[in-house]
DNA sequence: ACAGTATTGTGAAATAAATAACAGCTACGA
DNA sequence: TCGTAGCTGTTATTTATTTCACAATACTGT
């Protein structure tokens, strides 16, 4: 019902409304909102709608309300644990930046491939080899996986990873998946991005 | 006149190719590339439409010439070098993946607020400061920043880099950016995207 | 040389997403 | 207590994007 680009926004609206309790406010208009997060008031008011909370006409949200509305609309989230599979520059990185991360799945895991760097412990991860996917996977009840392997590696370790329970992807290689479609993957193309960035960089852009 | 996602979309198309081309092939159906590209065939012809480029009603897309062509329209990303602002994990590497990049602008120097990293090199870039970075993109010549910076510091460097002539930025710290709507920005927010992974994970989807 | 066939290029239709518009509320000040 | 200003909730509109559908096309095999 709910499309990606309703939780992606719900996801960040969460986490500007935990910055501004700490900053002492207790309401906040959807028009604040939507400066903060980049988009449109009405917009914002339709994403808060579908939480099922009500504003008021003239305070606004109350931002202890609005977040505990959130919490319980992308909820099921927070019992969902990861893996991380590939333990390259990229991967430790990752790591680290979801180790200082309160929203989301936590990692609960890490896989790699490379025999070298099983057994070894990267921020205070045991990694574990692919083979031992299936117990890893029970024994965190992850749903989600981290994919951070070279793309010759992917298909293949991403069909295990399918077939021990996985249910969605962040796939950092650049390649398609090919997985049945009641798997959700999001696709972090850095290569393609960047591309992106330089190509309306280097054009006179007047406005927008 | 082209939108982001067809740029995004030219910029997977042409990775493909190279593939393709270096696995031997010489021809390619727009069926084939909607198929390695996650997308429809409809689409794939009409991207590649923009380019400019015709292929043939039998035999299908020339690599060669369609790579050329995609070239030729995403091409002014080619000159354009790139500042990574913020050595912190991610930075590291990023630095790293993006040295092994053929596509896309190239990272040409790098910057960090932290005093203990000036001076420093990390791989194989001289670490400026903050204070340096009109020489540093007058240097190179740079149009595109990578943002790898703690929230609290990225306004006020962004401001700055602004100011010094850069004119896109990938961002990836979790935040939005205030700044002139003729630059160009791309927000890699990992910690939503984890988020509305662990959402889809987490539920039951039949279908889609 | 020509019929057959599978693909391209592209207008039209469908779908999805963002924005605008406004009625209905609710706190607040007089 | 009542009028008012300014916000929310939500419908309507617009805009963007994707998909469909099919005529035009160019190679292949005979």
């Amino acid at each position: 019902m709910l499309s990606p680009k309703n939780i992606e926004r719900l996801s960040l609206y969460r986490r500007i409304l935990t910055e501004l309790k700490q900053d002492g406010s207790e309401f906040v208009y959807s028009s604040r909102l939507a400066e903060l997060s980049g988009g449109n008031a009405a917009q914002v008011r339709r994403d808060l709608m579908a939480t099922g909370y009500s504003g008021n006409p003239k305070l606004g949200y109350s931002i202890n309300e609005l977040i505990l509305s959130i919490d319980d609309t992308l909820g099921k989230s927070k019992c969902c644990s990861a893996i991380l599979v590939g333990v390259g520059n990229l991967g430790k990185a990752l790591l680290a930046y979801f180790k200082n991360q309160g929203a989301g799945p936590a990692i609960k895991g890490i896989v790699d491939c490379d025999k070298s760097k099983i057994g070894k412990k990267f921020s205070g991860y045991l990694c574990y080899s692919i083979d031992e996917i299936p117990t890893l996977i029970e024994e965190t009840s992850s749903r989600v996986a981290i994919l951070c392997l070279p793309k010759n590696e992917v298909q293949e370790v991403a069909n295990k990873l399918i077939k021990a329970g996985i249910k969605g992807f962040m796939n950092f290689a650049p390649i398609h998946l090919d997985i049945p479609d009641n798997i959700f993957v999001d696709y972090i193309d850095m290569a393609v991005s960047a591309e992106k960035v330089a190509y309306f960089a280097c054009r006179i852009n007047k406005n927008k």
